[in-house]
DNA sequence: ATTCTACAGTAACAAGGGTTACACAGACTC
DNA sequence: GAGTCTGTGTAACCCTTGTTACTGTAGAAT
């Protein structure tokens, strides 16, 4: 785990603080689709991650979901810092993209380190304006951008966390993600595949413009 | 302007802290409709917000704008602060929405102040939190709400800033608020007029349902 | 009073995207 | 091989929103 660690976070964090996290965290793996955390969770660990890559999705009463954007290695959910340091319920969905490593860090360090690694403030400081980069882009898109852009930016993306320009997944689940319908999605993927764009395949799509 | 600043911060900030503000804050007075950040600007001073209210707008390459949030007193502004802590550009702009006293830290003394006092990090995470939610308040209405109940949403929240149930605004200014066309917002006016929610006169708009 | 300008009302039309309905194809079960 | 289930393709239709165009009017400027 140390090493790993090391990879996600080395030139980070000081090798006492390191070391720390070997001690205390909880080394956890999420299978591709399991969901970490759920809308209304009560949220007492803050997960590091450090292999793989998790979507965070929001959801409204009717259930209408949202993709809102993934995380991927060296990250961390600032939603859910955001929850452990306010003891609020959590306001979104974290759900393993792909198979997942993850270090679990129980909420009382992070008061403690916080005052006690200046590094560790950093990050979260960090994670906290990486965050809101990320949903400022969000807002972007689905302000400004158009369906089919908004597609091919969600192809161009999912290809990417999942390192692989084939993507395993269904037009109906494309949907639920950009929230639409799933009669929309198939209409505007055959249109980017006639643009050469893409190529469609029975529960794959493979992105050729990345 | 320390009891403003009492007002406003005294029940989170220790009184050394409140003295050290007094001591090193910039006060400033900014009149409704003037700009205080401007997208791209490098922020060297940090606002924190004794009185009026703020309109935080995002704008795209192509000059689409969009209201992202309002900020009132005893908030900052937590995108400012990620642009200090993180040394970048802005990426939003801040407008005053109306009479407004602000006092301006400069950024050598939040690093020092985040070691120093336990109450100003508790703010800090605190204010980026409180912006998360905004942000997820903001993707909430635009992702999910249709233009009426978003038109209506906007009106009840201006008049909430302004603490006046009649609102001084015209069809264009919505429109760019809300990222629309003037002919639309006319429309969907008439149409919560006709509903009894709202009385229109020429440059001004009553709420009558808050 | 006349002119100018910004603001507001409204009609007619276009486009994007959501809905319903149905056909068909691959994959799996029995 | 027949039956079933899930995923995809597509047409037809509708609603919301955006666009263009024109009218009227309040208020300021002259």
């Amino acid at each position: 785990m140390l090493q790993q660690l090391e990879e996600a976070y080395g030139f980070i964090f000081e090798d006492e603080l390191l070391s720390e996290i070997n001690q205390v965290g909880n080394l956890q793996f999420v299978g591709a689709g399991e969901t970490i955390i759920e809308i209304g969770d009560y949220v007492k660990m803050m997960p590091l991650l450090l292999e793989g890559a998790i979507k965070i999705m929001r959801e409204d009463k009717d259930g209408d979901e949202l993709l809102l954007y993934f995380l991927e290695r060296g990250d961390t959910c600032a939603m859910t810092l955001s929850c452990c340091l306010g003891q609020t319920k959590s306001e979104i969905r974290a759900v393993a993209e792909r198979d997942t490593k993850i270090i679990m860090i129980p909420i009382e360090k992070m008061e403690e380190w916080t005052s006690k690694y200046k590094s560790w403030r950093n990050f979260v400081f960090e994670s906290y304006h990486t965050r809101l980069s990320e949903m400022l882009d969000t807002i972007d898109t689905i302000a400004f951008m158009n369906m089919d852009q908004r597609l091919m930016k969600y192809l161009q993306d999912k290809a990417k966390v999942n390192q692989n320009e084939t993507i395993a997944v269904t037009h109906q689940q494309i949907a639920y993600d950009l929230h639409t319908s799933r009669v929309v999605i198939s209409r505007l993927l055959k249109k980017l595949e006639l643009d050469g764009k893409i190529k469609l395949q029975r529960n794959s799509i493979e992105v050729t413009e990345l």
